[in-house]
DNA sequence: CAAGTGCCTTTATC
DNA sequence: AGATAAAGGCACT
């Protein structure tokens, strides 16, 4: 199937899915290859046209969020010029909206870990835990279901690589199975009810939350901050805060809950309402350049 | 080459 | 409330 995108709606397939958000897409010569519930979809872009198998033109327009606005975006988040820059660099980069099941145990397997490793782990999993799918001479594999991961021991888990994250994901399956949890209704809710919901699972803190809100939900009131971000923060908003925060920021390791705060904070005040694209295109740069 | 550092953090404990 | 340590293991320097 074949949809040509219209000049007003901005899209580049390689940055939407190499920048994150998603740990699973594998491209091999011009298509990617993805994952949806049980079957697997492939898709490529050229130009303006994108080209797929697998699923339908609604699935794909809402998966890869081509319904956002990005030139109005780009009108509202581009306050400086270091964010222009960063929408040049990754013009087209879009937030998905991916399974919520898949995305929670994606980024509770992320805390801590690069992004290299946070594909290994979710490829173990799926290798171990998900059902088979040939396609193409291919195996793929569907990602693990909820009872098949709450049914799975921890040191079983534990050999994917999750190390002291197959706790986390253990707990966060079985509560899931046991409340008969739905996803879906989440959508409905508001961002904090959602957040709040979200923070009660094991590994579940406020960064892991956001990233599913934003991932999963299409809830674009999340603003995660991470080392990334306050990188960014340190390396180019820096006049925005009081030297004593930045001495701050460059001293300690991680991200204590008061400076996750603050970052959060400005980054929503400063980037406006869609400030949530700001902080995903300040991250793929900081990513790929420092 | 060994040892240190860092990784899209959360939780337990003070 | 708010800070701090501990929790895999691997890649990189």
């Amino acid at each position: 199937m074949k949809i040509l995108l219209p000049d007003s709606v901005i899209f580049n397939l390689d940055c939407t899915l190499c920048c994150g958000q998603t740990f699973r897409w594998e491209k091999r010569a011009v298509w990617w290859y993805g994952i949806v519930r049980d079957r697997v979809l492939r898709i490529r872009q050229t130009g303006n046209q994108l080209e797929f198998e697998g699923a339908s033109e609604p699935f794909i327009t809402t998966y890869f969020g081509l319904n956002d606005d990005l030139p109005r975006v780009y009108r509202e988040i581009g306050k400086d010029e270091h964010i222009r820059t960063a929408i040049e660099a990754f013009r087209g980069l879009r937030i998905l909206r991916q399974d919520p099941w898949e995305c929670l145990v994606s980024f509770i397997c992320a805390s801590y870990k690069n992004i290299a490793a946070i594909r290994r782990m979710l490829h173990e999993l799926s290798m171990k835990y998900g059902g088979q799918i040939r396609f193409e001479g291919y195996a793929f594999h569907a990602f693990p279901t909820i009872d098949t991961l709450a049914g799975a021991t921890v040191e079983d888990l534990r050999k994917c690589d999750l190390g002291y994250r197959a706790d986390y994901v253990s707990r966060t399956a079985k509560k899931i199975r046991e409340t008969d949890y739905d996803f879906e209704s989440l959508k409905k809710k508001g961002y904090s009810q959602a957040k709040e919901e979200l923070l009660q699972f094991s590994g579940v803190g406020k960064k892991v939350a956001d990233c599913v809100l934003l991932f999963s939900l299409g809830k674009l009131e999340a603003f995660p901050v991470d080392v990334w971000i306050k990188r960014a923060a340190m390396g180019h908003y820096s006049s925005r805060f009081s030297e004593e925060f930045i001495r701050r920021l460059q001293d300690e390791k991680g991200l204590s809950d008061t400076d996750y705060e603050k970052l959060n904070y400005f980054g929503r005040q400063y980037f406006g309402s869609f400030a949530v694209y700001a902080q995903e295109y300040l991250y793929a740069c900081e990513r790929s350049q420092g």
